[in-house]
RNA sequence: GGAGAGGUGGCCGAGUGGUUUAAGGCGCACGCCUGGAAAGCGUGUAUACGUUAAUCCGUAUCGAGGGUUCGAAUCCCUCCCUCUCCGCCA
């Protein structure tokens, strides 16, 4: 949720920033609501003063044994105006607050235009393009063909968008996980989280997938409503929901594991093919609470820890700035990591790293107690992939793949691999 | 699945229809006291919105929503959540 104030006293200026998502706030009927909103308050709020000072004349009244039909007669009158009133400020209140939450977050003055992923900005890029001497394979072929990838049962289990995986490339994968914990506990200093994957409606309306994107999560029949979690930035952000917290607890930095279920709606037909888009991923993911004089810095710092675990595994990545248009609904400023992957010969993105500012921390009411002016503000909430596993896991079976069909294991996995060097056919 | 208890400010906790304007305590902040500290004493200490130059002030908020009433933390209804015990269970 946006700050009600900007909207309040510059709605000019949250148009014009909105603007440059695309979104189009209309200000007239904002101004409208707001005066109206005020007026009715006004109106309502006299009137129950008018009730409580009434109230209170009654029941001294007849504390002392006197007469108060008068006015008890009286206050009919008043209280129905007052229904009327309060009824016309819900009704506007409502109408603010539907709109309100519709509205995106404002883009950081530093986030480009652009309408689409074409307008992205590159801002670095890391490592050397492989150089094959045969021609690559994807890398749907390279685990079928090691009989580690099983697109067929999946379907038979499940359907469309699901994987099922054996031996060396099962363990590959689950290898991917430990070391990625490893590196962000030991060397980024993140505390390992390990949260519920089925959440309540009020933690997906706290990190903002609720109510617009509702279509796009899985949830629970029957009578208990659970949702199964889009990304473990859900659970992990919503830890800090409804708390107040001390200077000395921040940045708060954890990092948590967890499966990752989507419904993929509105992707029909992309990415149909192999592990790139499931319905069921794992991540790893970073989520740090700072306060907001930090969060940019917090930002880099973030993007830079998951970019190290591509360094590691020696996976070339550039890293782009998404322009206004790319920028998902809660977020302020977001980096994307994209890996090489020389089956379909373009970058793929494999980590987005964001900062949200206090749009969720508002909808969490999350605050801290800034010492400087001794209130209880909005913290700035930021997450990121550290990295997605089961892209990590095409990246590396892609980049790795040898011309008899075998993979080389990076050499950061093999302490987690016992040692293997490579996984061959047979 | 069954039975019971509960939800009040940053925390604990009193409060069964009208001086509750939410007592009291803890914590915190400031002051007094002190050589310095502790103790003690005093003052202050929620959020949002409205109003205002600012203060004052007003209104709302006692898990949520609805109802009864001139008036609800308090009575009634519905829902949510937490805890305890029993049963089942990896």
């Amino acid at each position: 949720m946006l700050d009600p104030n900007i909207l309040r006293k510059n709605p000019e200026f949250a148009a014009e920033r909105l603007k440059l998502r695309g979104f189009d706030l209309d200000v007239a009927r904002l101004k409208d609501l707001e005066a109206r909103r005020r007026t009715h308050q006004v109106e309502t709020e006299a009137l129950q003063k008018e009730r409580n000072r009434a109230s209170k004349a009654i029941g001294q009244a007849k504390a002392k044994g006197g007469d108060a039909e008068e006015l008890m007669a009286r206050m009919k009158q008043v209280n129905e105006d007052l229904d009327a009133s309060s009824a016309r400020l819900q009704e506007v209140q409502d109408e603010l607050t539907s709109l309100l939450r519709t509205i995106p977050n404002l883009p950081h003055d530093s986030v480009p235009e652009g309408m689409d992923e074409d307008d992205n900005e590159e801002v670095r890029r890391w490592g050397d393009l492989p150089d094959f001497v045969f021609s690559p394979l994807d890398h749907t072929d390279v685990g079928t063909g090691l009989k580690g990838l099983d697109f067929d049962s999946a379907v038979k289990l499940s359907g469309s968008r699901f994987v099922v995986m054996y031996g060396q490339i099962a363990r590959l994968h689950r290898a991917l996980i430990q070391f990625m914990l490893q590196v962000h506990t030991e060397e980024h200093g993140y505390v390992e989280t390990y949260v519920p994957y089925l959440v309540n409606r009020e933690s997906l309306f706290g990190t903002g997938q609720l109510p617009k994107f509702e279509d796009d999560q899985f949830a629970t029949l029957g009578d208990e409503e659970y949702f199964l979690i889009p990304t473990a930035e859900v659970p992990v952000t919503n830890l800090v929901r409804d708390v107040v917290l001390s200077g000395d607890d921040l940045p708060v930095r954890r990092v948590s594991h967890t499966p990752c279920f989507r419904k993929e709606a509105g992707s029909y037909g992309k990415d149909t093919r192999g592990m790139i888009r499931q319905h069921q991923f794992e991540k790893v993911e970073l989520v740090q609470v700072v306060e907001p004089a930090r969060s940019y810095e917090a930002l880099e710092e973030l993007t830079a820890h998951a970019e190290k675990i591509l360094q590691y595994l020696a996976l070339p990545y550039r890293v782009v700035t998404l322009c206004g248009g790319d920028l998902g609904f809660s977020a302020a400023k977001t980096y994307d990591l994209e890996v090489w992957l020389p089956g379909q010969q373009r970058f793929r993105e494999i980590s987005s790293c964001s900062n949200f500012e206090g749009f969720q921390a508002r909808r969490l009411r999350a605050r801290w107690a800034n010492p400087e002016t001794g209130k209880n503000e909005p913290v700035h909430t930021l997450n990121g992939s550290g990295l997605a596993v089961g892209r990590t896991l095409v990246a590396v079976l892609e980049n790795y793949q040898q011309e008899d069909g075998s993979v080389v294991i990076p050499a950061a996995l093999r302490p987690y691999m016992g040692g293997l060097e490579a996984i061959r056919a047979g």
